[in-house]
DNA sequence: AATATTTGCGCAACCGATGCCGGAATAGAA
DNA sequence: TTCTATTCCGGCATCGGTTGCGCAAATATT
């Protein structure tokens, strides 16, 4: 096992101090352009790399940014993330992704993991289950720079990037109604999700806008953000079997949507019989069937506008004080002959 | 910003040495029962937590590993991933994933950046690109432990965790021909890729138990693995207009398998007119129209055994000699009503 | 020629933790 | 009482770099 080549070695080499080899290869302080050029020349000859351990140590900075996000088994985050390399990388930051798989105890375990690593910032959209922030809060306080993306949390100012998921949910149900429909179901994620409640008010504004009063009993939440199938499916199942039966059925999330196929499948109720339009980042929708009316989001600008967000708080040099919620525009497509 | 707690600081605040505190926290050599208690005590109490970026630089150890894929938003490869945490967390590793989007450079740069960033050893895949493998062979003769999933070389000799491909494409392709179909087409990956070959010979071998000839003609090559949709389009487009038409076509994987429904789609010829079966573990794959009937490999399971592997490299005592190829079996499933 | 100013580089401390070595205090043995 | 053996702990160097400070030689200034 060869050893890599340390700062040591090039002294050693070339009768230079560490110190000179150090600042000679950073362009740094005065040093003479001819010890320089042969420094330079020497490190490149036998390719020396800085040890980046050695640096996290000596300057507190890691340039490493942490991501959590639910799952990495999702169209939706995967283009999101890789969104956050294409800025990333090019700015000379590492990414490390972890899953909270929507629950609350890896989220914390996966944030502090994260944090004690050293992520000179973390990049994060909250799981479905969690309710308790206490645990960002601190990483926060203690100067930790983070952007929300997706689903933020009111309890901390930063920058957040969303999608403007009001209007999304609006256009796919004013598109139902356009459509002739008038009892849409929403199929809901988890009820104290930013996504969920901003998705909700969209489907309302929608509703209210064409004078069909709103019914509670059309809404169905899935706590577990659709990772468990089963509650899907009974959600979908009282769907079906509404005393004022539902003519559409307005699905929040992408993992939610899938799910919903499913189930109607296996009930035998195509999308003939009742329409479903969702959030979906899917690559395969355009292939489902039932198949599925969507709304989409920029989820690669998305992770892009995070990081570059993340980046600039890392690198400020006085305290930020003044924070951004960017909004992205998200696009309906319909994907059923029945719909226009 | 308040720092993070060092030995320091518990060694002033208790008027110990910062070495003292060390062994104490770890139960080192002989410290006395009551200095421990009453350091640890202290510790927990002030929630002390070691730096794991000293503890690298100390001990040459990162206790991460590193894994390259070439795409996370790919089924197979996030229960692949989901497997290696489910061990490696564990174990006390940390799991820094990295992308290659099966090209040849970024699969460079990430395994260089990976080793760099000193992780323990190295998960990968090859990228369909790759022909040359001089990076991976540099790091592996420097005594980085690798283990390799899925996609494998035989330059390197370390242990390797594969699916059975040969019989996974046997058993499709035999399916077919239990079926009367007799001229099946074969759309295969990258031609230098350990799967696309196993999978060929499996694809042959069931031709030649059934006594139908060989036919090069009948296969297609998709050098880019599928990641550019026209080259998969072309390959279909060239399989419907083959003058001998072929009446089946075999998929040798997940991401050539979604392209050949799209294409099919297109063309307007689903299932009904040509059987689809490939290798996929799409976790929507019931949902698909054109139907896909399928070859599934134990994903979660093989990330399991390549992370042990790899562990137990890493944590050898002595330089490992021998090593072992794992082969899992994968399981078919008939998706179509007019196969059985 | 004497003094002031640059220029170029080395010494040593430091980041946080570990491990070797050595030494004080106490106990037991002669 | 003196000598050896334990027990327990601190000092120091080290991992691979960065950086403040100081010092000597080269150059500029008077």
């Amino acid at each position: 096992m060869s050893k890599p080549v340390t700062l040591k070695d090039i002294a050693k080499a070339l009768g230079f101090s560490t110190s000179t080899v150090s600042r000679a290869l950073r362009d740094d302080y005065e040093i003479n352009e001819e010890t320089k050029r042969i420094v330079k020349e020497y490190a490149e000859q036998i390719a020396y790399k800085s040890n980046p351990i050695a640096l996290s140590l000596k300057g507190r900075r890691s340039y490493s940014i942490g991501v959590v996000v639910c799952e990495v088994a999702n169209s939706f985050f995967s283009q999101i993330i890789n969104g956050i390399e294409s800025i990333a990388y090019g700015r000379g930051y590492h990414v490390i992704i972890s899953q909270s798989h929507d629950q609350y105890e890896r989220e914390v375990i996966n944030t502090k993991h994260l944090a004690n690593r050293s992520v000179d910032g973390l990049l994060i959209s909250m799981s479905a289950e969690t309710k308790d922030f206490s645990h960002l809060i601190n990483l926060h306080e203690n100067g930790l720079p983070i952007v929300f993306f997706d689903r933020t949390i009111d309890k901390i100012q930063t920058h957040k990037v969303i999608a403007n998921n009001f209007a999304g949910a609006f256009d796919a149900t004013e598109m139902f109604i356009k459509n002739g429909r008038s009892h849409i179901a929403h199929l809901a994620n988890a009820p104290h999700l930013s996504i969920t409640k901003e998705r909700l008010e969209g489907y309302k504004a929608a509703l209210k806008k064409h004078s069909i009063a709103f019914n509670p009993d059309y809404v169905h939440y899935c706590s577990h953000g659709g990772m468990i199938y089963e509650e899907v499916e009974h959600a979908v199942k009282q769907i079906l079997n509404m005393p004022d039966k539902a003519d559409a059925i307005f699905v929040s999330s992408d993992r939610l949507s899938i799910g919903c196929l499913t189930a109607l499948k296996k009930f035998h109720a195509g999308s003939d019989s009742i329409p479903v339009a969702g959030f979906s980042n899917s690559d395969v929708v355009e292939l489902l069937q039932p198949s599925l009316s969507y709304v989409r989001q920029p989820a690669f600008e998305m992770g892009r506008i995070a990081t570059e967000m993340l980046i600039s708080l890392i690198e400020a040099k006085e305290p930020v004080k003044e924070f951004e919620t960017r909004v992205l525009d998200t696009e309906l497509f319909i994907n059923d002959p029945n719909l226009t």
